[in-house]
DNA sequence: TATTAATAATTAATATGATAATGATTGAGA
DNA sequence: TCTCAATCATTATCATATTAATTATTAATA
């Protein structure tokens, strides 16, 4: 039955996981009138003071051009702000305004709460499990992070590390 | 640290297998001028003859709002056709073209052969227990496919478990 | 230093994702 | 049978994803 092969296939299965696991975080932020993805920027913001688009794109994994038109919108709702770098007039800085900073303390309570129930719901060495065979996937043959001393954890185009162009 | 707790948080992860994974497949699918969505609804089309859109909504993941849009182009590509069904006027029955049915000889061993470099790229019993920790992720308190009488991989609120009316 | 190759952010074009709402049908139950 | 809830496909609306191209700026090099 190749029916159930494609069913069973890694990317099918990651996609399962995701539609089980995102919806309760979606909802948290919703409430507080925001998507998830306006969501995960704001996370990156909260630790992080001066950001460039770039390393946000990194951080966030979402690509630049749909960056620029969450920030776009994160900015008009008058929670985050763009900054121009002195010395390198190509960069731009993203912060959060006083207002996104303090929607911190209101959200991250919810999602903490809803990551440890999460967390509850699957043995713990299961949980472990996943985590690190998931990162094994994500970069091949590269160790686990502070292994070596090269080691982004998403890096762009170039391709796999070792992997001699599958 | 609460960044790394971000960055190593499931959903983040997640994310980032996706990215890892997919361009390869997704490259596959666009040398032959499709989307990586359209190309997961040819892969369901082609293991089955009579289906409704509902049900390939199931199968593919992909919402029905989206798939319509998605059944559409591959219909004006002349890929796949829609028929009403006679018993329930409310179904759509969708249906690959000759044409469309032609193409699984042309892509899948492409598809194929990229999976099996991409598993080969990993332990295989890391491999074995990130499916399964995921598949228990998704679908908490539901033994392995088989262990338990009702169960099925991706049912929506109350789906078919056998697709009765195919 | 004049040129040219990279980078960062953005725009443009098209496709998809998420939610709510609609219209057509069907099924369940009084 | 009549009514009402439920289902299926679709539309509408807004936000995001993907890829290519553009602009501004910086770095690299002959």
């Amino acid at each position: 039955m190749a029916i159930d092969q494609f069913n069973r296939s890694l990317p099918m299965v990651l996609h399962r996981a995701l539609d089980a696991v995102m919806p309760r975080f979606r909802k948290i932020f919703n409430d507080f009138g925001l998507t998830e993805q306006q969501g995960r920027v704001l996370r990156v913001l909260w630790e992080h003071e001066q950001i460039t688009l770039r390393e946000l794109s990194d951080l966030t994994l979402i690509a630049a051009p749909s960056l620029v038109g969450i920030v776009d919108r994160l900015q008009r709702a008058g929670l985050v702000a763009r900054r121009k770098s002195d010395r390198d007039r190509r960069k731009v800085f993203v912060q959060t305004t006083r207002t996104g900073a303090a929607l911190e303390a209101d959200i991250m309570p919810a999602i903490a709460s809803a990551y440890a129930r999460l967390k509850q719901s699957v043995d713990a060495g299961t949980w472990e499990q996943v985590l690190d065979g998931l990162e094994q996937i994500a970069n091949p043959g590269g160790g686990r992070p502070g292994d070596s001393p090269d080691d982004s954890p998403a890096r762009r185009d170039s391709a796999p590390v070792v992997l001699p162009d599958l």
